[in-house]
DNA sequence: CTCTATTCTCGTACACCGTACGGAAATGAA
DNA sequence: TTCATTTCCGTACGGTGTACGAGAATAGAG
């Protein structure tokens, strides 16, 4: 962990954890099994955060001692990528492309917001760099397929893929702590009157103007909706 | 901290932080600041990451008991966010507006990337809800600012800045986990064989074909501007 | 069957974390 | 001087991730 930590780099092998050879036929049986142990990983990171998941309240929701755990996940930070992964299962395409890549790329980033939305944990998580596992890759094999029609290279490919998911998760993780604010009138309240105070010292004009012309409120999903349209519109395959 | 802490709204007070209202005279003098105590913190997490800035070592660095430090900030998240705002200092603006306010959004934005570049923890620290303090407030005037031409009113003003800021620190995670990724050839070689074998097993066509016809290699910088470029071109005042 | 290699289970323990508590020290006002 | 007020900080508590190693379970070898 020496260095790698400070700039949030993997510390997983991905050969190791996603292309495990299948367990030897010898020793003890396993009493759990790392799809459960996720499952209920994600099941806490739903219902209460992702703080919530300690490898001790994971444990016990499971039954098991919590050294146990380490006999599926060689440390915590594994157990994350095995969420995010366990969880890109919903992600799973329906609709067949239509050829247009610019709506297919929409559809695919409306797609991943709701996945977000749904798992409000996945914006933070997503933060870190993390190696695909396999039903991230398949996400990722449909995002690429609508991106044929572009021409683009490879690398380029997976750029707007990477950009796009940033995009996503960027947007999602605003949403959500505005209208995590947005629940608390009190905080709420104490926010606003602050930022009056600020307009009114004077030293703040555009503010003060942008405060007392505030336009009508917008919501997540037009908002979320117009920038994507956007930045998507905008893309082209020079 | 009940239940707002499940999505990560901010729980610090903004007037009782930013609006204090000068200190009494009475009782023991100080022997350490805020302003010194947010500063050896954000060296800590410049020099060694946010996981660095625990209270001890910043205790330490400043020559504190521990405690003490809780004179100076209510709790560590305070400390946090005392830390943005002690960086965003570094924002100030010394060109004027240019009045091309898509070119003066540009430029902004390239302002938060070399910003958070250059403190890598920042895109963390701002994915949790913060409340602007007064050098943040400073650099969002200027934002609102470049975006008068427009003629937005205030709460598209403020939802333009915040996207564009949210764009900007996903795109420097993003930047920032890579290239921390590639700084360990040890990793990313054993990544590169791992996609590689994905690719191999016939059910990814699409990522063997991006894999297998790379292109070349993309600049973080090129790529930064192309998408601003491309988000900040789509904008219009409708 | 016994023996042994292998694997999983998990209690205990450790270092580290944020911070509540409360006494000691320092200061200005009365 | 006395006292209210503020800062300083040692101690302690409940939490974290996880290293270690003893014990239990299993499968193959003899």
């Amino acid at each position: 962990m020496s260095d790698d930590a400070r700039s949030g780099a993997a510390g997983v092998d991905p050969e190791q954890l996603w292309l495990r050879p299948a367990k030897p036929r010898r020793g003890r049986r396993p009493s759990f099994s790392r799809e459960a142990i996720t499952a209920a990983a994600v099941a806490l990171a739903d219902a209460e955060g992702l703080e919530a998941v300690t490898m001790r309240r994971v444990a016990a929701e499971v039954g098991a001692g919590v050294m146990s755990l380490y006999s599926y996940t060689p440390d915590k930070e594994t157990l994350l990528e095995l969420m995010v992964d366990h969880v890109s299962a919903e992600l799973e395409i329906t609709d067949p492309l239509s050829g247009d890549w610019r709506a297919d790329l929409k559809t695919v980033a409306h797609l991943q917001r709701a996945h977000m939305l749904r798992h409000p944990w996945l914006p933070a998580a997503l933060s870190t760099r993390r190696v695909p596992g396999p039903r991230t890759l398949a996400f990722l094999e449909h995002a690429l397929a609508a991106l044929r029609p572009t021409g683009l290279d490879g690398a380029a490919k997976l750029e707007v893929f990477a950009q796009l998911t940033a995009f996503v998760a960027g947007h999602v993780a605003h949403e959500l702590a505005q209208s995590a604010a947005s629940r608390s009138p009190e905080r709420a309240a104490a926010e606003a009157r602050y930022l009056a105070a600020v307009a009114a010292d004077g030293r703040h004009p555009e503010l003060a103007e942008a405060l007392s012309a505030p336009g009508r409120p917008l919501t997540p999903d037009a908002t979320f909706t117009r920038f994507l349209n956007r930045l998507i519109d905008g893309l082209d395959t020079d």
